[in-house]
DNA sequence: CTGTTTTGTTAGACTTATCTAACAAATAGA
DNA sequence: TCTATTTGTTAGATAAGTCTAACAAAACAG
């Protein structure tokens, strides 16, 4: 069993991924511009990940993600979607914001924690025909407001 | 401004308060078996927090914050318990799950998320008499079985 | 007191991830 | 095609944070 990536590691799988979707081919220079790294440190990442067989890469060619590589990419990936969801949909945090915390929170999480957060979005998800949950409308409010409309009212008023 | 201070100094900061609290008194020792690293670690550590202005600690002596040193590790203290608090009462994760869960992400969500995570904790607990929402214990109970009590059906049982 | 154990300090090495600078290969424009 | 530009590679430097090993100071126990 190998053992945990470095946060920069797993930017730098997630990144030919991306490009990989985007372009078909992944060059240094890219990872670069998208990591915001120079081009040599976008060379020794790709040493590293070659010895750990995630990546493919011969001299002056092009970047490729091994299965394995392919896998954990994506395994990075999910919990990107998943953090951002949770932070732009339920807590309301704006996508600029939202994507700077999930970026640096997706390389820390447990697979216990993505699981649940999973589970949480799902269940918020469920069978609401696209709309919110009230009670996530009630937040939403007490954003605004700071104020929570009591039960009571709640019932009410519904 | 300060740069942010890197995870690592944070948890040093952290491990000084919370010491600080048991024994009244901060030993380079009890540091470093706290954080589980070598006492010479701990005494780089304190170098680098002592030229920042965070921490006093002179030759074989107790070390302490300083105030701007005390108001980081508050700082980060706030976040790990706002964390750890979603992390067991919202998403129902044990507490030894949600504990290191929590430890890597006080270091890396910003002041935006550590705001709404603060308000939506306070907006499911406040005016409940210390139970949980409606919604959460349905939550709890989709986490056990996989389904979802429907709307009409929540509505009819109250 | 004095010797032993515990605690603290220092020096030096290692790892990871980055950089700059020099150079090499590939590509593109005339 | 041949040169200029872009892209990729390498070597070597730097910074953070850790370690080990040797040593120094303090605390403790008789």
């Amino acid at each position: 069993m190998e053992k945990k990536l470095s946060s920069a590691m797993e930017d730098y799988l997630e990144a030919i991924a991306a490009l990989k979707k985007q372009n078909d081919v992944v060059r240094v220079r890219d990872m670069g511009r998208l990591l915001g790294v120079k081009s040599s440190s976008v060379n020794a990442a790709l040493r590293t990940l070659s010895k750990k067989g995630l990546v493919t890469h011969e001299k002056y060619g092009y970047v490729n993600l091994t299965p394995t590589g392919k896998e954990i990419a994506r395994k990075v990936q999910c919990r990107h979607d998943i953090l951002l969801k949770f932070l732009t949909e339920i807590l309301n945090i704006k996508d600029d914001d939202a994507l700077q915390d999930a970026c640096k929170m997706e390389h820390v999480i447990s697979s216990k924690t993505f699981d649940r957060l999973t589970k949480f979005i799902r269940f918020v998800e469920t069978g609401l025909n696209g709309g919110r949950p009230q009670w996530l409308k009630s937040f939403r409010h007490y954003l605004k407001t700071g104020r929570k409309l009591n039960c009571k009212m709640r019932q009410v008023a519904f």
